[in-house]
DNA sequence: GTCTATAGAACGATAGAC
DNA sequence: GTCTATCGTTCTATAGAC
């Protein structure tokens, strides 16, 4: 059995069952897999939702490395932008995964929001800057990531499109226009 | 029995327990009520969530108005976006109702997010605004609900605090800072 | 390490007495 | 209109054969 199938299959499936309804025993039939089996490498439910968070920000992560590293200087925060809208409008059962996480029992409290943000904090903040501004940067990427979240729950997922580009645009200049931000990565 | 009882325990009960622990045993036991009075009075689960949606709407609503016609002229989408923060931490089990409504399969598609934004478009756009730019001010207030959720639900039902003036500015800020809509109001 | 079988509890929902 | 009792199902999780 392949630990990582399990957690593709069940993020698939919760898209299309929602959360209530992806039970051990859907996850199963899915998997074409008995209770046992599934149960010999998954301690319960609860494991196999903190794999799922896991997984999630580890694809999150890998795909805007790949993005920063790939296009070089200017305008990066752009390209983070547009990757992580291109990212989640193509991984869907991700971006559902992300939004319904918070309202499910068997994701323990400590998981859930802040290791998303610490990503995207280690992108965007380096070490030297002062504490109050990263207060406020922090304030602005939770912003930034609800936005994101929110937008596309309904482009995507309700209105099945991807947005376009004027969009992309727009919600990057939102935040981070003109930014000061914008010249971290120009060195 | 009172209806509206029914739907302020639900969503109270739902902020404890989560989405999954939120069975209709768990309601009527709350509700020290039989099962067969709550479903003489609601046909089934959907029917419920279905209320709580639009019970949280409509709260959101009037307060929103309350805070609209309270004070006059200026700063009036400050005002707002101030009158929502606060009335969604205040009402902590609304605000995690409309953070984890999407998750679930007993809220039918129709309901889910649009209806909520439909209440904002009407403070926010006139009649006479040209397509064009309500759709790019229809994605900005889905922006600026979405950070409003996210930011919260880290702030107060995962930290348990309430925003700072100076983060209820800085939102404020980034989505209405200067904006020609804070002139609307100023007739 | 996978299976079948099933425990044991909980689920949404209903029937019928009062 | 509320109750008790319970239907039939489904749930998470486990025991034990292979």
């Amino acid at each position: 059995m392949d630990r990582k199938e399990v957690i593709k299959i069940t993020l698939e499936l919760m898209k299309e069952k929602k959360l209530e309804k992806t039970t051990i025993g859907e996850i199963v039939k899915r998997l074409d897999l008995s209770p046992g089996s599934l149960y010999y490498h998954f301690k319960n439910k609860s494991e196999i939702y903190k794999e799922m968070a896991d997984y999630s920000l580890e694809e999150i992560t890998r795909n805007l490395n790949e993005a920063r590293t790939a296009e070089s200087n200017k305008n990066r925060l752009f390209i983070l932008t547009r990757a992580l809208i291109k990212f989640l409008e193509e991984r869907e059962e991700i971006l559902f995964f992300l939004i319904s996480m918070k309202g499910s029992c068997y994701l323990e409290e400590e998981i859930k929001s802040q290791d998303f943000l610490i990503n995207f904090k280690n992108i965007l903040l380096t070490e030297q800057q002062d504490m109050n501004y990263k207060k406020r940067m922090l304030l602005k990427l939770n912003m930034f990531l609800g936005s994101i979240y929110e937008v596309l729950y309904d482009s995507k997922l309700v209105n099945g499109r991807n947005l376009a580009e004027y969009e992309i645009r727009d919600i990057h200049a939102s935040f981070w226009g003109n930014e000061i931000l914008d010249t971290k990565y120009n060195n």
